[in-house]
RNA sequence: GCCCCCAUCGUCUAGAGGCCUAGGACACCGCCCUUUCAAGGCGGCGGCACGGGUUCGAAUCCCGUUGGGGGCACCA
């Protein structure tokens, strides 16, 4: 396949959905498997709902993701702008071509005969197809007569009233419609701005766009833009329609469900290449042998035609999956920058105490990080790291320590410690193990009340390496303090 | 209501007429490993929506029903 130009083209009126992101990333696996160009383009020809700040928001989400455009604000390109709002020339110009070529026509109709069109219609059990009434047969000379007079219009294009558009769907095969239920649809709206469907149409071919891949809820907007195509002159592209997410409830992915844009998801602690490799599997008919993948690898594999024509759910529990083993794939050390600023907000541990820490911090991420799924879960797994004096919740205290044989041999247990020439993970767990032994029980006695009373704990990595991290000094403080209160028990 | 799309375990999917006693992953449940947790290993539970055709043979092709999704704007 050559020339391949493929383009996002997202309305700036809110966060980037998950949706969104997946028909972005289909458009950019495609484009990358093909030697391509991808194109952003903004659509913010609405001028109540678009937002500056979602233009950036956009902009940032995509690529926090890893979704560089080639073309496309700030970047630049060919085609600049990539703004519809810096292109209404174009769209004026491509419908003054439709009116004298007769393809499209002044329409005067008012909002209210609008309405009221419709109103008769449904009343009459008929479905509202609007074909421009007495305007659509008037002499051009009087409409743009009326035009000039300042009287507002609409452009609305003289659909065929009969015949069938069909165009060959790369993932669903053939789609047709009657033209008979399409309705002579608006190109130019009275304020001077195009409609979407224009808008779309006229951009994708003078962008020569090859594919259009986009989200399934412009199945029926279609023949609408190749209708516009064709009067244009213009050769068609071919045609993609990727499905919704849905939450669980089959119903569109909201933020009802937790989280649907992307900000939210990143939030919440999930790393953009572990999002990028679930959305990209998520109904893209990759085979199911394998599903960790790099981008590239995804898009060597990436076939659209494969693509489900079903829409797909979207589960969080195989995203976190995914996202565990990202945080597994991370050096200590990448973990440990992460990490650092998360446990100075969460007031954890101090500035000072992580800046002069790394390399301990690096050291705990090590132990940590096959036991986090999330990153938000960082500051409360291993804030027992920081900090002195630990909160025991006493039923869980008086379980570990109420045992006779924990209440005998623990302070010797202590003072034994206290005594080692040298803290390390060996030397404890000698000297642990040492005792039990001498005691003629099993080490798990005494390493779970040490656990717990030197972490607060009853889950934790390794005990011995825990125990070197956390330091001499801190694990003799905490586990002389749970002697004493083991006394009071 | 009308138009369009879709239909394999709970979820994502493999499957393009015989390789299917329907395979994998996540989740769930056991067992193993073990100092707890996690990771890992092994095993289990669980599905072709339904009804008609076509065919020697259907998860696969056709029709219908049901169900789900989307669209029917001077929104995109």
């Amino acid at each position: 396949m050559d020339n391949v130009r493929v383009r996002y083209a997202p309305s700036p009126t809110g966060r980037l959905h998950v949706g969104g992101v997946r028909t972005a990333l289909f458009n950019w696996l495609f484009a990358r498997k093909h030697g391509g160009v991808f194109v952003l383009r903004i659509e913010d020809t609405d001028l109540e709902r678009s937002t500056e700040e979602s233009v950036e928001q956009l902009k940032s989400s995509l690529r926090w993701i890893g979704l560089e455009w080639d073309e496309g604000p700030e970047v630049g390109g060919p085609h600049a702008p990539y703004r519809q709002t810096e292109r209404l020339d174009l769209y004026r110009e491509a419908a003054r071509r439709l009116v004298d070529s007769g393809a499209a026509y002044y329409d005067f109709a008012t909002p209210e005969e609008l309405a009221a069109f419709r109103e008769r219609e449904r009343a009459a059990k008929r479905q509202p197809v609007y074909r421009g009434g007495e305007y659509r047969e008037m002499p051009p000379e009087e409409a743009r007569e009326r035009v000039e007079a300042g009287e507002p219009y609409t452009v609305r294009f003289r659909t065929p009233r009969g015949g069938e558009t069909v165009f060959e769907d790369m993932i669903r095969g053939p789609v047709r419609f009657d033209n008979a239920s399409i309705e002579d649809f608006v190109l130019m709206k009275s304020s001077g701005t195009p409609t979407y469907n224009f808008a779309a149409a006229v951009d994708d071919a003078e962008m020569e766009i090859s594919h259009v891949i986009r989200g399934d809820d412009h199945i029926s907007n279609t023949p609408r833009q190749i209708l516009i195509y064709e009067a244009l002159g213009y050769e068609l592209p071919a045609f993609a329609h990727v499905p919704q997410v849905l939450g669980p409830d089959r119903k569109k992915l909201s933020k009802r469900h937790g989280a649907a844009s992307v900000e939210e998801f990143a939030a919440q602690g999930y790393l953009p290449e572990a999002l990028f490799n679930y959305l990209a599997l998520l109904g893209a008919g990759y085979a199911a042998d394998e599903e960790i993948f790099t981008p590239e690898e995804l898009a060597a594999r990436f076939r659209i035609e494969k693509v489900s024509g079903n829409p797909a759910v979207f589960d969080l529990q195989k995203l976190t999956a995914i996202n565990q083993v990202y945080i597994r794939k991370k050096s200590p050390e990448e973990l440990a920058m992460i990490a650092a600023p998360m446990l100075v907000e969460s007031g954890v541990a101090s500035r000072d105490e992580i800046e002069g820490g790394m390399p301990r911090l690096t050291k705990i991420m090590a132990l940590m990080r096959e036991r986090i799924s999330r990153l938000t879960e960082i500051p409360a797994a291993i804030g027992y790291f920081y900090g002195g004096a630990l909160e025991y919740d006493p039923q869980e205290f008086e379980k570990q320590f109420g045992k006779e044989f924990v209440r005998e041999a623990f302070p010797e247990l202590v003072e034994r410690l206290k005594q080692l020439p040298e803290w390390t993970e060996e030397s404890t767990e000698r000297c642990i193990r040492g005792l039990a032994a001498e005691k003629e029980k099993g080490a798990r006695h005494l390493i779970h009340p040490t656990r717990f009373a030197t972490t607060g704990r009853t889950v934790s990595a390794g005990l011995f390496e825990t125990l070197e991290l956390l330091g001499r000094e801190r694990c003799i403080e905490r586990l002389e303090r749970a002697v004493e209160r083991m006394r009071r028990l």
